[in-house]
DNA sequence: ATGAAAGCGCTAACAT
DNA sequence: ATGTTAGCGCTTTCAT
């Protein structure tokens, strides 16, 4: 493959002047422009990236640590992220982390080594695995979740308000005993949205009670279990309140082999809308997260880090909000 | 940050020595070896990536160029290469073509720029984009759909068969009148579905007219047109094949707003499994495609060719399966 | 406006 | 077994 040197050969000029010319930096004699131009086009030059990088001591990368890409909402993070670089000429490094921090920590030691020029987060945990991304000055924001140290840019989503909002709304429509199925105690979208749930709850002056509350992953499975011990208890709920969409799945299968049927025996409100919501009867209410946003606006600020804004760390707030359909009332 | 002769001088060895101690191709004495680790723990030494890449011409990252993330099917794709490719110390590069040539050339221009191992593609149509990749010797393969030129590597799914399989079983269920909703003409899934579809027609003796197909995006609304227009028209059909997953909700769609119950007034099949086709009601029949196996199978492949396996050409074709449901019979 | 040359940080001959 | 040194291909002073 070509180099620069070739084509400074085949154009009779210096390597400096092809530099120039392609990079447009300073003002090149036009014929000479022209024949470099011609060289570079007849040997189908491409400049050599790693070597750029090198010298330039900057790549036009960023990672994207999220625990699942299969996952629709970070799926939708993902395409948010990679527009927006795409656009400014960055590449993304996908990294699904599983929420396993030994796996974090890997990702975030490749994004420190190929010294790439920022990194998107979704913090598996309390863990310290960013520290060293700071204390190397690469510049990172948070998605979903803050940092762990919570210092530092965050693009997050209300979800306790939304949590409160999908409980109150429940208990409008006349539900007694609202339940909850969360996610694992430590990730803070999974605190957030049972806090939320009990705001909701006491502002409704509804019982609250732990008897009504289950955690598990964040995947169909557990919460399939969880439903069932929930479902199946001696004063069970008469509504749920889903903290995310695989979980919506697993509570579904619950309900339908317990006969129970959203809206009229039990009222169903989940975290994040998805286009075969409306296809069930009853379509499902849903707490609507802007996810696709999330990762426009974390890759801007991202962005705008990388090119050395230097303004106090900001976290940006999106607001889910409460999307009404039929699974949330009794007819 | 701490470059290798930062860590050589505080070891009191020579950049060859950390050099070597660092990536152990050959013997160094404990002692010295003991000594270069300390030094490089002390300051917090990370080679540097880009340097390395450029001394050795090659890099450790893989470009994964398909249409839409957001799509389930590529999503699971995307997985399953990403996690062979980590497991193997490689990186992926998420790029977003949207079935745009142009997209697709500009993401094929910058692996080539960035020295790529390689390229995982599911091509966007006939163009002549892949050319520049091979002539530069990076190795591709071609995932869900060939490379246009049809040499080259490719991991498919017979999706001819699979939509055979599922026409077939329309008709065995004594549906009449089948119709085909798929993509664009010249993708080519799109056209394989409609070729399968075709045979089991012939197969099973069945009305073959075009006046039962419709073509779209592959995406909910082009599908959702096209749904109305055939179940509206003289001579409806009584069943519909449908090409993908994202396709399904819009049909479903239409035919929630006709009042038409799928299996009773229509019977449907439509390809890619998901969570919850189950939960519908009736739960749909589906072609499964095994995504995740074809980015595991994809990149496996990729890794060999990258690690110099000069073996001729292979296009591995995985099978996709029918798996009954409700949505494929009368009661 | 152009060229010569240094050097980014690393690995791999080559020499010892 | 270890050190010396030459580049990988590029951008960017520094001269001219």
């Amino acid at each position: 493959m070509a180099t620069i040197s070739d084509v400074a050969a085949r154009a009779g000029v210096s390597t400096a002047t092809v530099s120039r010319t392609l990079n447009g930096k300073t003002t090149v004699d036009p014929a000479l422009a022209a024949r470099v131009l011609a060289a570079a086009a007849e040997l189908g030059y491409r400049p050599n990236g790693p070597a750029r990088n090198l010298r330039k001591q900057e790549t036009a990368v960023i990672a994207l640590i999220i625990s699942d890409v299969e996952n629709p909402f970070f799926t939708a993070i993902a395409r948010g992220a990679e527009d927006v670089a795409h656009s400014a000429g960055y590449s993304v490094v996908l990294c699904n982390s599983d929420d396993n921090p030994d796996k974090e920590r890997e990702y975030i030691d490749v994004a420190l080594q190929e010294r790439m020029a920022g990194v998107l987060l979704s913090p598996s945990g309390r863990s310290a695995n960013v520290e060293p991304l700071l204390r190397s000055g690469t510049p990172v924001v948070a998605v979903d979740r803050p940092l762990p140290g919570s210092a530092g840019d965050a693009v997050l989503v209300d979800s306790r308000l939304g949590a409160k909002q999908a409980t109150a709304h429940l208990a409008e429509q006349g539900y007694q005993r609202i339940g909850c199925i969360t996610g694992p105690s430590g990730v803070l979208t999974a605190d957030e949205r049972l806090a939320g749930y009990r705001e909701g709850l006491r502002a409704a002056k509804r019982s609250t009670s732990n008897a009504l509350v289950r955690r598990s992953e964040f995947k169909a499975a557990g919460a399939k279990r969880a439903a069932y011990s929930l479902l199946t208890q001696a004063n069970a709920p008469d509504a749920l309140l889903v903290a995310n969409n695989a979980m919506a799945v697993g509570v579904l299968e619950t309900m339908a082999e317990l006969e129970l049927r959203p809206g009229r025996d039990v009222g169903v409100v989940v975290f994040d809308d998805a286009p075969w919501t409306t296809l069930l009867d009853p379509p499902l209410t849903v707490v609507a997260q802007p996810a696709y946003d999330m990762g426009t606006v974390a890759a801007q600020l991202l962005l705008s880090r990388i090119s050395g804004e230097r303004t106090e760390a900001t976290t940006t707030t999106l607001s889910a909000h409460l999307v009404v359909r039929q699974s949330s009332s009794r007819n």
